[in-house]
DNA sequence: ATTGTAGTTGAAAATGCGTCTCAATAGCAA
DNA sequence: TTGCTATTGAGACGCATTTTCAACTACAAT
């Protein structure tokens, strides 16, 4: 965890900006924080452990943390951006359970080598890529059968 | 054009909704607008043609134009949800330009392949999959190496 | 240590996309 | 034609995110 600091800190050192107390403290919670966060659960969590970063700094230090390259923005769900940290975790993509909401990581190498591929046939380079499926989970689609309502389900 | 309408009508039948002549019009102009619109562009397009359909409309429409698997989401880029429409075109991916902005699209047969394997290996039914790769185009390349600066680069 | 100067912070106001409300209107089936 | 229900436009509203601004602070230079 103190590397991702370190890695902050250069990134910003570089920038000419600088290593605020609360930038270190949001840096710390982020890495505390399990898989997909967003701004908000973040302010929450820190205003629990009765530190008072208002939600401003949350909202500017997060696409600082992108450009570190320390976390990345994931699925926009119900209008909200979430995060999560990648320093330290392999890349992996994601499928989202249109009945309840549920997030599924997975890993393949396949996936990589292709958009590689594709890339290099474009003369593209990339940066990040992001793989999303949306579908029906075990589930959901066990109650979809049984003609239960899914959580997520709205009339009409 | 027309068998979209068709499409569009018998779907909206289905529900018990009408085919109003707003909800018409919505149809023709998505489908006379190249890809990648987001509300507003579509708004700004009817109003220059003397149509004059509210906004609430338009974003009441969108939805069920999804619904009838017409038009999808594709990416959603500074803020706002865009949309393409999918009807007559064959599913695709996007590469996205950090550089300027600029949209590749591309089709994969192997992505397609991939995806549905691992789905099938989770259990997981799939709806629809979303492959974007953020990275720089050709010649936000070659600008790059002359250090000249891109259209979308932010200062600092 | 002290100072100077950008960069930062919090609070609140502002933005802006998208949704909802509501009264008036209009398809559509009987 | 009638009646029921869906639809429309205008504007109010919601809510995540951004911006403003005056007070503050990290950090490099002194």
């Amino acid at each position: 965890m103190d590397k991702a600091a370190l890695i902050f800190k250069e990134f910003l050192k570089s920038k000419g900006l600088k290593f605020t107390p609360e930038r270190k403290t949001i840096l710390k919670e982020v890495f505390l924080l399990h898989r997909h966060f967003d701004a908000e659960a973040l302010y929450q969590e820190l205003y629990k452990k009765k530190e008072r970063i208002s939600r401003a700094s949350i909202y500017r230090t997060l696409p600082l943390l992108i450009k570190s390259g320390l976390i990345a923005e994931t699925l926009r769900c119900q209008g909200r951006t979430s995060y999560e940290h990648i320093y330290g975790h392999g890349h992996h993509d994601h499928m989202l359970c249109i009945g309840c909401g549920k997030v599924i990581e997975f890993k393949s190498e396949k996936i990589e080598k292709i958009t590689n591929e594709i890339c290099r046939r474009y003369g593209f380079k990339p940066v990040e890529h992001r793989l999303g499926i949306k579908g029906y989970c075990r589930e959901c689609q066990r109650k979809m059968k049984q003609n239960k309502k899914l959580p997520l389900d709205s009339e009409k």
